[in-house]
DNA sequence: GCCGTTTTCGGCCCGACTGTTTTCAGTCG
């Protein structure tokens, strides 16, 4: 069963070893080009082809790329692919996960120095051969050589996961402007303006009259830790907690063309160069060029930059060069879920699990959000790691939480994140449960359970009449941890059957549901939620992660019940759950 | 290899920086 990114590694692979026969450019690019649209799809090739749909109409797939995906998902395999990888010295792959090694660099060192690993990589440039090579020399060999040992701490595709990259973006930015007062703006651009959940870097994108002083400050930031490159109009440089940030600096009128075309996605600007060309002209970070007359015309915004080529602003989310062009110029984009639109918050724990901070201190943190509503759900009994609470103890909570809704004019709703335990029976009483305002349900514990059984375990705890959410549906962490196996169509499915409300965990480590199964479960109607999975007040504020994914799902305020005011909300999640079906069927949101 | 409100053939995104070169190739985004 390929995944979307096991049939994108393909052509990546395709795309690389062409690149090294020197195969022309443009059925390389052919190749990258649908890979990327691969990987980010909002639907499963593999399922798409089962049910007999095309691929072709998909933006960058014709029919060589169809035929080849078909063939991967039936045998497992593409011959093309064995037959260039027959081709080629092993290893020129492995060598080309290499910063700096590009290609043309990895046949090099495969055909002249027989060396096909990285620490033969390594040896040879010790041993001063790779310097001997034509348009080679001491500083490229000394700088691979710096990147191969910083690889096997870290691979080039290793990426940094939003909650990380988005703080240090923000900390250079004030650094920054603190230093540098003729900076007028200054901005992240990249996937990280795009929310994507994890960054490769990170792009700053700033206006100042006089570019060179600011990318000058930015090299001597004390956050960095070593300048990659230093230009005119942009450097780079490795900061703490070591990642690079790339800053571009122009003057103010070119801003808006200098912040699209980094926001991209290439996929995006590529598309988006396609029409210009389609209209005779021609589009840089500067601006963009009559190719006949040879004018530039520049724009300081970003909306003016698209206006001029008949298109719609586009969110920086939905940017990922599938759809949005199309939607754009027929002025049919949607108005995406905001921060602002949120009304309450359903996943928050206290200190009397596992959370750092006292019930009221929570609640607090919630009112003077501007929510309505804010529900607190500590653990359940069998997280003793957690210190879940007995019922003796929750029932003891209940009445606290009462009285401090009393006192607050956000309702404090009662609740529990329950764990599903390995059978799909839950960790209260069904009294005690039917007892709370929400139940979020979760899985915490046998992980490992395969496809089917794991999917059977969360459905019947969808069932249950008082199970109202479930948590963090993959279970995964951000580059720490695999998702569980689920079979998330089964999954909403079953939501829409029982009224279950799926989460879309905030919390930056999680990021589940993910941006793709977010914009699945819109598409079939399946009610959403977003939450922090808050451990102390200050990730109330991590709400705007997991909006961006919402964002990057298509999501309008109408998908996300927590949008609504809160007599509407607690309606919907105390009515049965039958009842709760009708109203989500009639888009209750 | 993909694509078409100029085209089913002939185009295909564009520039910065580095290191090695005296005019440019390779890599990156």
């Amino acid at each position: 069963m390929p995944s979307n990114a096991d049939i994108a590694a393909v052509f990546e692979q395709m795309a690389a070893l062409l690149e090294m026969k020197g195969e022309v450019v443009f059925k390389i690019r052919a190749y990258q080009r649908a890979a990327r649209t691969i990987e980010h799809l909002p639907f499963s090739i593999e399922e798409r082809v089962a049910s007999g749909q095309p691929l072709k109409g998909i933006p960058g797939i014709g029919e060589a790329i169809e035929k080849k995906t078909i063939e991967f998902i039936q045998t497992g395999a593409v011959r093309a692919l064995e037959e260039l990888r027959g081709e080629l010295p092993d290893g020129v792959l492995t060598l080309m996960n290499v910063p700096g090694i590009g290609p043309k660099t990895a046949m090099r060192v495969a055909r002249e120095l027989g060396v096909t690993t990285i620490e033969g990589l390594e040896k040879a440039i010790l041993e001063g051969r790779m310097a001997a090579l034509p348009r080679m020399g001491e500083k490229t060999a000394e700088n691979i050589l710096r990147h191969t040992r910083a690889l096997s701490l870290r691979t080039k595709d290793k990426r940094t996961p939003i909650g990380v990259a988005l703080p240090v973006a923000e900390e250079v930015i004030a650094a920054l402007r603190d230093r540098c007062p003729g900076l007028r703006k200054l901005i992240p651009a990249g996937s990280l303006r795009r929310w994507r959940e994890t960054v490769g870097d990170i792009d700053l994108m700033g206006a100042a009259d006089e570019p060179q002083q600011a990318i000058d400050a930015f090299v001597v930031l004390p956050q960095v830790m070593e300048v990659i490159g230093h230009g005119p109009k942009k450097a780079s440089a490795v900061v703490k907690p070591g990642i690079q940030v790339d800053l571009r600096i122009v003057e103010d009128e070119s801003y808006g063309a200098l912040i699209q075309y980094f926001t991209g996605s290439q996929q995006h600007n590529i598309r988006l160069r396609d029409r210009a060309n389609r209209m005779g002209l021609s589009l840089n970070e500067y601006g963009i060029t009559d190719i006949a007359t040879g004018r530039v015309e520049e724009f300081a915004d970003e909306e003016a930059f698209y206006a001029r080529l008949g298109l719609q602003l586009m969110p920086p989310e939905v940017r990922e060069g599938v759809w949005e062009l199309e939607l754009a110029e027929k002025r049919a984009l949607p108005r995406l879920v905001e921060l602002g639109d949120i009304r309450g918050d359903l996943h928050v724990h206290s200190d009397w699990s596992d959370g750092r901070e006292p019930l009221e201190t929570m609640v607090a943190a919630a009112a003077a959000r501007g929510y309505q509503y804010v529900a607190i759900t500590d653990h359940s009994a069998g997280r003793g790691i957690a210190n879940g609470l007995a019922e003796e103890r929750l029932r003891q909570q209940i009445d606290v939480l009462r009285d401090l809704s009393a006192r607050h004019s956000i309702a404090v709703l009662t609740g529990s994140e329950v764990d599903i335990r390995a059978d799909g029976t839950l960790d209260y009483s069904d009294e005690m449960l039917a007892a709370l305002d929400v139940v979020v349900a979760s899985v915490h514990s046998a992980m490992g359970q395969e496809r089917e059984r794991m999917t059977q375990r969360i459905i019947q705890a969808m069932r249950h009449p008082s199970v109202t959410v479930i948590g963090h549906l993959t279970c995964r962490l951000l580059e720490e941890r695999d998702p569980i196996e689920v079979d998330v169509e089964a999954i909403f499915q079953a939501a829409l059957e029982t009224g279950a409300i799926l989460e879309i965990n905030a919390s930056p480590e999680r990021l589940d549901l993910k941006d793709i199964h977010v914009q699945r479960a819109r598409e079939l109607g399946v009610p959403l939620v977003i939450s922090t999975d808050a451990h102390h007040s200050d990730q109330l504020a991590h709400m705007r992660f997991g909006v961006a994914v919402a964002r990057r799902g298509w999501c309008e305020a109408r998908h996300i019940l927590n949008t609504l005011p809160r007599e509407r909300f607690l309606a919907l999640i105390k009515a049965p759950k039958p009842e709760r079906v009708r109203l989500i069927k009639q888009g209750v949101a």
